[in-house]
DNA sequence: ACATTTCATGGAACCGGTTCCAGCGACGGC
DNA sequence: GCCGTCGCTGGAACCGGTTCCATGAAATGT
């Protein structure tokens, strides 16, 4: 393979020259940058950016932290940061960790430890303190989506307003029997997003004096579309069980409820409300009302807080702040009033 | 932050007594081992890759390109290329780009070009001559998923075949008004998926003595559950145009279909057969008769191919061969012999 | 006309590892 | 007892760029 020496030799001119010339920086006369480019070509030099980030400590590369890449709001996310960050000429390396697992202790020592990167983003993943103190020592930027992590600046949406968002706009339809369908505490990998849809879904029964807890206005699946059909068969074919309204955590548990609801015979919405938490392509064709949280546009302004962090480095060693997202309610027709008791 | 040559000193060895004891090649006594691991525990000495690189010619980075990640299929395919690469030390290096553009060009001289990887894996993307021409002449191995390039070790499934198996299925159950959904030619971006398929499709019609070119057996759509779910309120919407059975050309088209179907209050299967391809989570739930193709294996073997060329190079410059991976059917209750006519 | 800048270039050090080669003591074979 | 081999270590070259510094020529200022 040809090097820049090999480059300068056929230019006659110096390494340092030539190199000036491919880079761009410093002074290069027109003429000498023309031999250089030419001679480039027509050995067919590549530079090896191996060799320039060992001494200029750039990478022009972001390593990525995510615990899922095929559920709808991680594929999101990812797809627009790769464009960001092929955007602004940087690629992204990604780590797959579902959880914290003797392999993720392995990709942090082995791979995020080692400077391969300028700066990584982690996507709700809830960082352990070692972990972040590995980073950080780095003197990497390192920003997360999904929640707050210590010292670091971290994009997320308001989860607990969402849900409650969601549950008073079945609350202002009339509804006073509505359920709660989400992911359980349990596999809560994600930060709190599981129990803070809770909390915001109770904060809004209570205030509405409603007393949801203890009684069975919560139920817990997989958070994906089967997930949701599954319970759904559970709740709503069971006369006693089964509610006016259904504030469900994500899209795909609802629709996965709408289907469910559909082949039990029961009508949506007149029977059953629904609403979802994603903006999820398939909301339009169920028609499901939803509160849309954008994660694209999380994806777009993490990459660009951490290059922006990569040019002015912020003075303070550590940089904990929250970046709130606004999530908004689209109202499609899953919901609507409860349909008057049969004397009526 | 510290170097090797720090841990030398403080181990009060020589550099390349120290490199050894942390690489383990070559003959280090098991006491200066153990001086020179403690010395670099003890100041928090990390490697640098670059620098390895530099000299060893190893990135132990693989780069991958692919045309989408929030389909199905891609991101099966991503997850499972990403385990088996963490699992044998690689990362993955991902380039998200869904068509040729001036943005992909840039990322080939850019990103590619250069000595990034160890090698690259090509999903689903159909690259030009010159792109592979780039990709081999850094003497990296490289294999594709989804459809020959040549020159390349590609993974793929038989269209044509599985496009026949489920169509063939549709006749074996009695039906002769058939009818394909599937992708357009117009956005056929992963090699021939979509005329492959329609090709198994009117391949398997002839051979049953039905004639469906030219008359209305073919829908074209958008590869999306929403796709499907259009063209079905369409075409079955019209009597004059519905089938007894459908061969949808992913499982996605396949559920947007049964789901404009029920709508349309339309019985599946036994006003309507419905098949698909895929194996995708959601066809259980749907009991969705389905050609499975197990992006999975796919994606692992890929991986498998490319480490073990990166292992033992091929003599031969170009190595151009496919594999075959096998589908199979999977019956469920989507699919039954159509409804006898009334008058029988 | 002379002192400063500005522009252009080359030489050399450097980034942080790996590896080749030489040297040396210990040990086994003959 | 001598030689060859093995095990271990250090010195130095090297991978392929970037950048600092010195030098000199040309342009600019007064």
């Amino acid at each position: 393979m040809s090097a820049i020496a090999d480059v300068a030799r056929l230019a006659g001119v110096a390494k340092a020259t030539a190199s000036r010339a491919l880079s761009g920086r410093g002074y290069v006369s027109e003429e000498t940058r023309r031999k250089v480019i030419e001679a480039a070509r027509e050995i067919g030099y590549v530079a090896s950016p191996n060799a320039a980030s060992l001494v200029t400590g750039r990478t022009k590369s972001i390593g990525v932290i995510i615990p899922f890449i095929s559920r709808w709001f991680f594929s999101e996310v990812l797809e627009s940061m790769e464009q960001a960050l092929l955007d602004e000429g940087y690629d992204m390396t990604l780590y797959n960790l579902p959880a914290p697992s003797p392999e993720r202790e392995r990709v942090f020592d082995y791979f995020l430890a080692r400077k391969r990167f300028d700066g990584v983003i982690s996507v709700g993943v809830a960082l352990s303190d070692d972990e972040v103190t590995l980073l950080h020592r780095l003197g990497r930027p390192l920003v997360g989506i999904g929640g707050p992590i210590r010292g670091v600046h971290t994009i997320a949406i308001d989860d607990v307003a969402s849900a409650r968002l969601a549950t008073k706009h079945l609350l202002s339809l009339g509804h006073t029997e509505i359920v709660h369908i989400g992911g359980s505490k349990e596999d809560e990998m994600d930060f709190q997003v599981h129990s803070n849809r809770l909390t915001g879904f109770y904060s809004a029964m209570r205030e509405a004096g409603l007393l949801p807890e203890g009684s069975g206005s919560f139920y817990a699946c997989e958070f994906t579309m089967p997930g949701g059909y599954e319970v759904g068969l559970a709740v709503f074919g069971d006369p006693r069980t089964r509610p006016t309204a259904v504030f469900a955590a994500s899209d795909e548990i609802a629709i996965g409820l709408i289907v469910a609801a559909r082949e039990l015979g029961i009508q949506v919405p007149a029977d059953l409300s629904v609403i979802g938490i994603d903006g999820h392509p398939y909301a339009d064709m169920f028609r499901l009302t939803t509160i849309e949280q954008h994660p694209r546009r999380q994806g777009r302004l993490a990459v660009l807080s951490l290059l922006a962090e990569l040019e002015t480095p912020t003075p303070g060693e550590e940089d904990e702040h929250l970046t709130v997202l606004p999530t908004n309610l689209v109202i499609r027709s899953s919901t609507s009033g409860p349909r008057p008791p049969h004397g009526a």
